[in-house]
DNA sequence: TCAAAAGTGTTGGGGATACACCCATGG
DNA sequence: CCATGGGTGTATCCCCAACACTTTTGA
């Protein structure tokens, strides 16, 4: 069944991975991580984190792989974005690329591994990148921005407990405008996703706010989508 | 760059079309066509209409291709559904299969060619198919009766003009119930995307109805996807 | 003139937005 | 006691579902 002129088309998988971070100024922007490449093509670009597809290994599985090969870091939300085929995408040969996206814990990303290979950029403001990859990244932060309107993913952006007002700065940066804190709360709530802890933040020179949790158990099986893990592989 | 271990991957395109038809009962429902493989594995079993990728073929064309060869049609939408790569998912080798999505007018599907090895079937009553088409063709529903939601693509499925009526058949077909026609009428005249024809359907034991065009210059630039072009390769 | 579908009018409810206002804490 | 963000209350708007009603044709 194999033709001979099938060998030319190779097979890879990337991943376009979001972190929260404070830009310059201070406020929550979304960084990516990137690799410079060391071999040709593009020598020297930088490019998204991936790599060869193992015959042996599950797609989601290379993701989260080449993901903590080049971060550390652990996926908190991991779904396939798209596959890019091109034919003229890469020089010299036939590459198609399975592409996933990555929302990872913003304050483990803080302190995420770099190195003069691994470099995170803002997303919104990329540098001229290896093939099609600024296309590519530019997709998913469309994906993102939708996504995170209907359905329930900001919290990947949070570790275990949260407050509204951070689950709310990530909606902000997110989708780059400001919320009303009150209609954001009863939005929240009106979710049935959010469980209260228990527990308060204190600390703060004003009235400390509540702790919330993810409520995995809350999702309905009507709303939710096909392939979707809670956990995603690692 | 290319591994030995590689070359035991390969890489496969296939499409799932629907197309309206009535069942037994005169309502319309989806329906979509088959073939049967020839071939070991799974030979004689029911398949998506799909084949390798060539290494100097688009991977939407290669979709629209195929959709030629098993139907004889040309799609009126066709979009990347999801990329199948289980490791397990083909016995004996690793197949990873870009699945892309189809919508075909229905009057033309009506005539479509079929043979001994093409059988159109209803797309939610499947028998079991060879390898996990089965999960593949519900995914593609899934995805249709969400988009169907906020997406104008229904049109797809009808010709040039159309009556409001046909529309809402369309409609109800997809989403399996039955919508009020004042309503509808409103909400399709206030999507701006409707364009009047003048003219009328006449012939019927009542009042006309007026035949309307999609105006796909009316798609704003926010709304629109990437990757999404009005005409599918073919 | 009648049946049936096309097309219009009107009403009520639910959710989103805007914004006024009170609460609780550290300094 | 004051500044600040947490949290509640409420009026308004808009979209949508429901359904009564008028219009227009072929038979």
């Amino acid at each position: 069944m194999p033709q001979p002129s099938d060998l030319l088309t190779r097979l890879a998988v990337s991943t376009v991975i979001f972190a929260l971070r404070p830009d310059h100024s201070g406020r929550s922007v979304l960084w990516t991580p990137l690799v410079r490449r060391t071999r040709e093509p593009q020598r020297g670009y930088w490019a998204l984190p991936g790599g060869w597809l193992p015959p042996n290994e599950e797609l989601e599985v290379a993701a989260a792989r080449t993901l903590r090969a080049t971060t550390g870091l652990a996926p908190k939300y991991l779904e396939q974005l798209y596959t890019f085929g091109q034919v003229d995408r890469s020089p010299g040969a036939r590459v198609v690329s399975v592409v996933y996206w990555a929302l990872v814990q913003s304050d483990e990303a803080a302190r995420a591994s770099a190195g003069p290979n691994v470099r995170w950029v803002p997303a919104d403001t990329l540098p001229a990148l290896a093939f099609d990859h600024n296309r590519i990244i530019e997709y998913a932060l469309w994906r993102l921005r939708n996504k995170v309107e209907y359905a329930e993913i900001a919290h990947a952006f949070l570790g275990e407990t949260f407050t509204l007002a951070e689950l709310r700065e990530v909606y902000e940066a997110v989708l780059q405008r400001s919320l009303d804190p009150a209609n954001f709360r009863r939005q929240m709530i009106a979710s049935g996703r959010l469980r209260e802890t228990g527990e308060r933040l204190a600390g703060a020179p004003h009235r400390p706010p509540r702790l919330y949790r993810y409520d995995t158990s809350a999702v309905t099986a009507e709303s939710r989508e096909p392939f979707m893990r809670e956990r995603p592989a690692s």
